[in-house]
This record gives C-alpha cells, structure tokens and sequence, in this order.
RNA sequence: GCAGGGGUAGCCAAGUGGUCAAAGGCGCUAGGUUCAGGGCCUAGUCGAUUAGUUCGUUCGAGGGUUCGACUCCCUUCCCCUGCACCA
C-alpha cells in the first residue's frame, strides 16, 4: 500500500466538512496567530517557495494547536497589482478574470498542500467589502491630517499614453515600447506622512523578535542622522543680501572647508535666482536635462558629477567668506534641506565635483601626516585634529562637532536637526487594478474627499485597456457632483499602491466578514499582535515598514490596542534549483509543487522542503533527498500496521521520551530538520511489537510535518478522527534512561570492534571471548575523569591506590595514557553494568557471528589479550 | 562603496571553545536478502597503519589568543542578499 493524492483528498475534505480548524474567540483560552505573508495570485500558480512558507507555517500551526492554544491562521489574497492588468494588455482577459481564475487555482493548490486554514476568514484584497476599508483608512488618515497632495514625478510613456511603474522602465525606455524614452512627468499625487511615525519606527525595533539583519535593515531604512541646519545669508556679486538660504549637515566640524553649496535640481530656488540672468537658459535646460533622467541614472554611485554655477554667492558665517552658489546634479531634493554645503577636502562626491569644475578647497581636519590640497587623490574623510578653523584649530574633530554646534545656536547660525532617510509614502498609482482614491475634484472646492457613507467607491468592470488610464475611459465613474457645492466635479483616477492593502490585512483577518467596521474591536484585541509571522526577506522594508506604520496610526486612532503587528518573523530561506541558482522561471530550474504532489504526496514533500536545511537557509533543491523522505513516509505508512500492538521495552520507551522532549523543543524554535532526524531515528528504532502510547506518540510528533498519513495510520489504529486535534505527547524525565542508552551505545561498539576484527582476519570465528576490564582499571579511569581539569595529577592520584601501584609500570602507564587523552574520555558504565549487558547480550552476538561466544572478566583469564581489556572496551580474542 | 549573511568531507547540509574525523540525507563500496532489474536490511566511506589500535592531515587562505578552535580575534580571497551619490 503506498500513500499518496488519494488518502490525502480524503483527508482534506474531511477536515473541511468537520471545520476542525476554524478559530473562534475564547478568552479562556490562550490565544496563537500564526501567519504567512499572503500571495500574490499569479496566474502562473503556487510555486515552491509558497510550498516551503506554508509548510513552515503549517506545521507551526499545528505544532501550537496540538499544545492547547487557539489557534488563528488564516491565508489570503493581494489581489490588486500589476501583472493583473498586464494580463488584460497582452492577452485580453479582464483582470478580475484573471485574478479570480487566480485565486481560485491558488486555493486548490494549498488545499493539496493539507495546509489548516481556517478558510472562512480569507481575503482578497480585490474585492469591494475588503478595499472599502481601504477607502475608509484614507479618509481617516485624513482627517487626522497623515494624507497630503503634493506635486510628484513619475515615469511617463507617450506612445502609451500612461505612467509605468518602475520595473517596466528597461534601460530608460518604455517595456513594451522599446525604442520610445520614457518621459518624467509631474503630477499631483498623495502621500502617506510615515515620517510622523519616523522616531517610534526605529525606537520600537529594538523590542522586536525578528532576525536581526531585518531589523538592521529597518534601521538602515529609517535612516536617522543627527545633525545641524545651518542657515546661509545668499548674496548678488557686489555682496548685497538677497536670500537666505539652508543646509543640513552631519559634519559641522568641516564649515571652515567649505568653498562652495550646490543645490538639488528641483530646488525652487534655482530658477528664482537665475531668473531673468543670462544664465537662466543654460541653467534651466541644464535642470531639465537632470529632471529627465531616471532615479536610477540619477542616483547611482559613481555616475559623473554635474552641475552649473548660479551666478549667486553665500557667506559662510564662521568665516565670513563668500562662495559660489551651483545647481548639481548629485544633491538629493528630498534628503535634508535639498541643499548641500560642500567641503571637498573631506567629502568624496565634493571632491569629485570641485576636481571637476576646479572649485577650491581647504584642508580643515588634519591627520597625523601632512595633507597637500594640491596632491589629494580624494577627500580625506576619517578624523583627526581641527585645523584653519579658527577658535577651534587643535581640537579633535570628534569634539569640535558639538562645541561648533554649540556655537552655531548660540550666534543664530543654526540649530540642531534630525534628518531622516524615511521618505513619506506615496501612495498615487496610475493605474486601473488597484483601490480607487476616495477624492472627488471639484473646479470649486478642489480635492474633496469622498463621504463616508457613500463608499466604497466601485471600481468599474467597463474600461478600455491599452489606452492610457483605463479609469479615464469609463464616464460614467469619471463624471460625479461635488459632494461639497453639488456641482459637476471629476473623481480621482488615482488607485492605491498595493502595499496599502497589506498593511493592514492581518486586522481583517481577525473579523473578516464584518461589513459595518473594518474589523471588531475586541475581536481584533483578542487575536492580535501576530505572533508569528513568516515569510521572504524581500519584504525587509517596505511591507514590513508600512504596517508596522499603519498599526500605531490606528492604535492613536483607537482601532487596535497593540504598537506593533508582528511579535516575532521568521524568515525563510530561498529555494534554489539543482543546478544551485535561485529557484526561478527565467533559469529554467523550477519545480512545480503541484506535479511534486501528484507524483509523490504533500507529505512528502512537505517532509522533504523542511527536512533538508534549517528552514531559515537557504537550501537546494534534490530529487534524491525528496526520494529519500518519500520513502520513508511510506516505510511509517506501511511499517506501522506491521507493528504488534502490545508493549515497549524500556530502551524504546527512553528512547521516545527523549525523542518527546527534544522534538518538541526543535519544532518551537524552527529547527525542524532536527526534529525530522530524531523522528526518523526512533522509528527506526521500533521493534516488532510497541506499546500503542510508543505508536500513537509517534504519529503525534509526525503530524505537523505529514497530516494526511498520520491522520490515516491513526484511524487505521481504531482511534476516531481526528488526530489534528489530539494534544501533543509530553515526555517524562523520569523514563529518560540514559544509562540504557549507553549500554546500548556499548553493545553497539562491541559488536562493531568484532566485526572488524574478523574483517581483519579473515576468516570465520569459531569462538569469540570478551574480557571486562578489571576492576583497577575502572579507578584508575574514573579517577581520571575527576581529574580533567587538572591532567598532571591524574598520575600521582591515581598511584596513591595500593591497587595500582602493585601493577607498578603497567598501572602508571595506564593511567598516562588517560592523561594524554583526557579531552576525550567519556564516562563509562561501572563494571557490572558492563558485564551484564554484554551477558545479556551474547545471544544476540552468537547469532550475528554463528559461534560461541564467552565473557570473561580479565582478572581470571591468562591470556595475554585480556590485558588489553579497558573499561569501555572489553578485550576480544576472535580464534 | 556601505550593511548583512556565507565558504565544512564526492554532493546537499548540521555543528559556535573540549564529548568532532565532524549529525542527517544523497552518492559510492561491501555483505545479506527465495531481491529480478534505480526494493529492503546491515556495515563502511580523509590518509596511513593495525586483530578492534594508533598516528597524521582536515572544516576558503594566512596569522593570533588558548592547555585546547570548525567554533574567539586580526588580515586576506571568493560567493550571495539588501541599500545604492542621504550631505
């Protein structure tokens, strides 16, 4: 008989019909939400690494549940998206077709899989009763003033007629125009102000249970510096102020070795100062030029540095000096004041830059060698000793940083700022397949947002595609009244960023047929935070960083009670193929999950993805690793009706203990690859006839990892369904003999040092004695082992014993051998344990080898091989 | 460039100061099996040596700390991932 799809179905309608693994609220019982990054449903299916991250949540899942807690697990859709409405471009198919086709094929999928979800809580995200609320957050973040429209740039395709995101710009072109440039353009788009949230962000980092590259790259991400503003007087030719103008700075100390400021492109100051100059022309083209290039040209290290000089100065307050102001390509608009004091003796892009345009610079931070400016191959970017600054030559720079800091709030100059790499989030797409933005724009009134009452606003099915933004083509969606002045008025075409839905659908997941709220309150105060979450670490950032955003603005907007969504993450590894590269379509190396399951089982497979590597590594994919757990699925599967139900012996029942307590502590942390060995061990171990607690204990701590077969071998045992919802096997220290388990460890090496002695020989034994080592030898080891720190006593301890001196050199030299050895004694059975098992076990020894065999103890034995004996090590004469 | 992770026997993969010549799996070898054809069981699988022993050499490379390192420190090479001119 051979496990496979069919028992597996059964299984899965079974549990379906039973609705075993719905989770209902109960606060007598200790709560567990475990969940998995919800897909994407593409319309290629479930792939492997969607297999590996519901098997590492499944069998946590059901690990938990088997322990007695609520458990709450749910799966869901991130329905809305791109690829959705590419589809509908090349192919034709509306993408709520496309999608749902999806979703539904994915649903059969992780069926297959036996994953125990409560299915009666999905969601997907493209559905009206789940974007509703979507709309609804807007228009709170709204009135809590955290949505703000502002004038932005994206990528533009004229022959297209419509804005691209930016995986489909390919090399500054179009993708599907592959000869047409794409375009930057501005619009009037909405922004999410996560920066609010900035400080508390990085702060609660620390407290969290996630992998600590993730949380660094949080850190990373946020990106808080410290530092100081500082405020410059700008000033025409002759000297006279005309502006004033800011910087951020984390390096106050260098001020004195500034020669010049450049200021980002898009800095509105640029065009007021060379307006109606004779350098507006040049300058303004120039800007355009570097507002046409993509981010990605804009920003990557390396590029040549550019800019243009302003035809305005500043001064620099710690001097007095006037400097030239420019326009540079290299200075971000949206980092700091969008303006950068340079100091090329000590910053590379600066010195790059005035290397370039052969702007001057001024060494003001010396190291202990002489720094030429004329010589400089770069910056000099380290610390050392405050030089040409004035009051503060001699000072190490570290300290001059606050002391100059000091002074610049003292004299006016400037005052201290934080600056954040955290930009807001904006949320605008111009897109089709996504929520629409609730925002109704009046001539009149402007951007009005839409009443409560009247959402959700629908996403219409009839629009064209291909022609821009599909939402322009349907009137009927685009034409409306102000809610404001009743007048005519056009809707926002604008749909959300997707990441909008996944920040907040593991609330929905708490109550999601609620069509009065987006979720209860006290339900959602039942189940959250997650507990676990699992998924890919390339949602690090982003993902990561908005719900986490959106969860401390509901708490301050009273939805939920907790700071943070996800108590502990766990990341799994990346599935790669057999040919050792990452797992993908466009390598050619993928191996469908669904084909895997046919061909062999879920269980198996499931067995297979966790059992290879540490969940959290990545691994590779091998056809004979999987051959290997299929056949052992099926070995329990047939191997355990071949089982005499009856009793166990001791050495299997101390086996299974610890087996109990080992597992259990392996599955709670995720080592699951371990628990897999220590289970394929003790089964191994069984013998003809277990006791029916062996068997069934067995099936328990194999469950999680293969449900189908272990449900069906525990009704083959004439228990009644289910297993899933049995509790987990506790283990009692007390049956923990481990003294057995050296003296099976001990018959063990007995057998194997026989084995090889007659390998030695060569020939067939006619009798086998063993000598047990005599009892001084047995002192003069333990006496050993008391003495491991201390290897240079063991000696004259040991000589001490009346004993072993009358052995005279034999005893010492016994007992030096120890020493030399002593990092790798192990402690032994005492004599009469050693004898009795190797009494007990002569049968066994006899019908192995086919001849006699004796045990003898050394001490009344002549032969010279019985001076060999050694505790541990029984001497052996093969004849 | 910065940040993080990693380099372990033929392969995949455990192992974070002694119990390690290094779990487990695959592969390979030998033996067994009324076993017909990628089945099952047992054993072996760094080298040398040997009646079960012992010795030597191994965990990217080179140094160091330590009585003792795959495990800690430094240097160096290679691979992967993330960020990418953040002032």
């Amino acid at each position: 008989m051979t496990h496979g799809p069919d028992i597996e179905k059964k299984w899965q309608k079974r549990w379906e019909e039973a609705r075993i693994f719905k989770a209902t609220e109960d606060s007598k019982k200790k709560k567990y939400y475990v969940l998995e990054m919800y897909p994407y449903p593409s319309g290629e299916g479930l792939h492997m690494g969607h297999s590996f991250n519901y098997t590492i949540g499944d069998v946590y899942s059901r690990f938990k549940r088997m322990n007695g807690y609520n458990v709450l697990y749910p799966m869901g859709y991130d329905s809305f998206g791109l690829p959705a409405e590419n589809a509908a471009i090349g192919a034709g198919v509306h993408p709520k077709n496309y999608t749902e086709k999806a979703i539904s094929n994915f649903i059969m999928q992780q069926r297959s899989l036996g994953l125990s979800y409560d299915w009666n809580r999905t969601v997907s995200t493209h559905t009206p009763e789940y974007y509703k609320w979507n709309q609804y957050f807007f228009l709170k973040f709204m009135e809590r003033g955290l949505v703000y429209r502002k004038v932005a740039t994206v990528n533009w395709c004229p022959k297209c007629d419509s804005v691209l995101a930016n995986e489909q710009v390919h090399n500054d072109c179009c993708w599907r125009h592959k000869n047409t440039e794409v375009e930057q353009k501005d619009l009037e788009q909405y922004f999410i102000k996560t920066t609010t949230y900035a400080d508390e962000l990085l702060d609660l980092i620390s407290g969290l249970g996630w992998p600590e590259r993730i949380k660094i790259m949080q850190e990373n991400w946020i990106g808080k510096s410290h530092g100081v503003t500082l405020k410059f007087d700008v000033v025409d030719e002759s000297g006279t102020k005309i502006d004033e103008i800011e910087t951020f700075t984390t390096r106050v100390d260098t001020v004195y070795g500034i020669t010049y400021m450049v200021l980002a492109a898009e800095h509105p100051k640029v065009k007021e100062y060379v307006e109606g100059t004779k350098l507006e022309k040049e300058v303004m083209e120039f800007v355009n030029e570097v507002k046409k290039k993509s981010t990605i040209e804009r920003t990557a290290e390396g590029k040549e540095k550019n800019g243009m000089f302003l035809g305005k100065y500043f001064v620099n307050p710690f001097t007095g000096e006037k400097c030239p102001l420019w326009v540079a390509d290299y200075a971000l608009y949206d980092y700091g004041t969008g303006a950068v004091m340079a100091v090329p003796a000590h910053d590379q892009r600066d010195f790059e830059f005035a290397r370039k345009y052969q702007l001057p610079m001024r060494v003001v931070i010396s190291p202990d060698f002489e720094l030429n400016v004329e010589r400089m191959s770069r910056a000099f970017t380290t610390d050392g000793v405050m030089t040409n600054s004035g009051e503060f030559d001699g000072l190490p720079n570290i300290d001059a940083i606050e002391k100059m800091a000091d002074t610049a709030k003292e004299k006016g100059w400037g005052k201290g700022t934080i600056s954040y790499k955290l930009k807001d989030w904006l949320i605008s797409r111009q897109r089709y397949w996504g929520t629409p933005i609730p925002i109704i724009l009046c001539g009149e009134c402007g951007a009005v947002p839409v009443p409560e009452g009247d959402l959700p606003v629908l996403l219409p099915d009839e629009v064209e595609f291909g022609k821009g933004n599909p939402l322009l083509t349907n009137d009927d969606f685009v034409n409306t009244t102000c809610p404001k002045c009743k007048g005519g008025a056009k809707r926002e075409t604008d749909t959300m960023d997707t990441f909008f839905d996944s920040s907040w659908y593991f609330l929905r997941y708490c109550d999601s047929a609620n069509d009065k709220e987006p979720f209860d309150k006290n339900k959602a105060g039942y189940w959250m935070n997650v507990d676990q979450y699992i998924g890919g670490a390339e949602h690090a950032t982003m993902h990561l960083i908005y719900a986490r955003f959106f969860t401390k603005a509901l708490r301050d907007m009273g939805f939920v009670h907790v700071d943070e969504p996800f108590t502990r993450l766990f990341n799994q590894g990346m599935i790669h193929g057999n040919d050792g590269h990452v797992m993908s379509k466009s390598r050619g190396n993928v191996i469908n999950p669904t084909d895997t399951i046919e061909k062999y089982s879920a269980d198996a497979l499931r067995f297979f993805l966790v059992s290879i590597a540490t969940p959290n590594k990545d691994f590779s994919w091998s056809d004979g690793a999987l051959e290997s757990c299929y056949k052992f699925t099926q070995k329990v599967f047939n191997g355990v009706g071949k089982i005499k139900i009856g009793k166990s012996n001791k050495k299997v029942e101390s086996r299974l203990h610890k087996t109990i307590k080992e597992v259990t502590d392996d599955i709670e942390n995720f080592g699951y690859n371990y628990a897999l060995i220590k289970l394929r061990s003790l089964f191994n171990s069984f013998d003809e006839e277990e006791s029916r607690e062996t068997i069934e204990a067995f099936l328990k701590m194999l469950h999680p990892f293969c449900p189908h077969m272990t449900e069906e071998l525990w009704e083959k045992l004439g228990n009644e369904p289910f297993l899933s919802l049995t509790s987990w096997p506790t283990f009692d220290e007390s049956k923990i003999d481990t003294k057995m388990e050296m003296i099976e460890e001990f018959q063990k090496q007995v057998k194997n040092d026989i084995r090889s002695i007659i390998d030695l020989v060569g020939k067939k034994p006619g009798k086998i004695t063993a000598f047990v080592s005599p009892d001084w030898k047995y002192m003069v080891y333990n006496t050993a082992l008391a003495n491991r720190e201390s290897p240079d006593k063991i000696i004259s301890a040991v000589m001490q014993n009346e004993e072993v001196r009358k052995r005279g050199k034999e005893g010492a030299k016994y007992a030096q051998g120890l020493a030399k050895n002593i990092a790798r004694l192990e402690p032994v059975l005492d004599k009469a344990d050693e004898q009795s098992s190797l009494n007990e076990y002569v049968g066994a020894l006899e019908d192995e080898f086919g001849c006699n065999v004796e045990v003898i103890e050394a001490e009344h034995s002549d032969a010279y091989k019985a001076r060999q004996a050694a505790p541990g090590k029984p001497a052996i004469l093969v004849e």
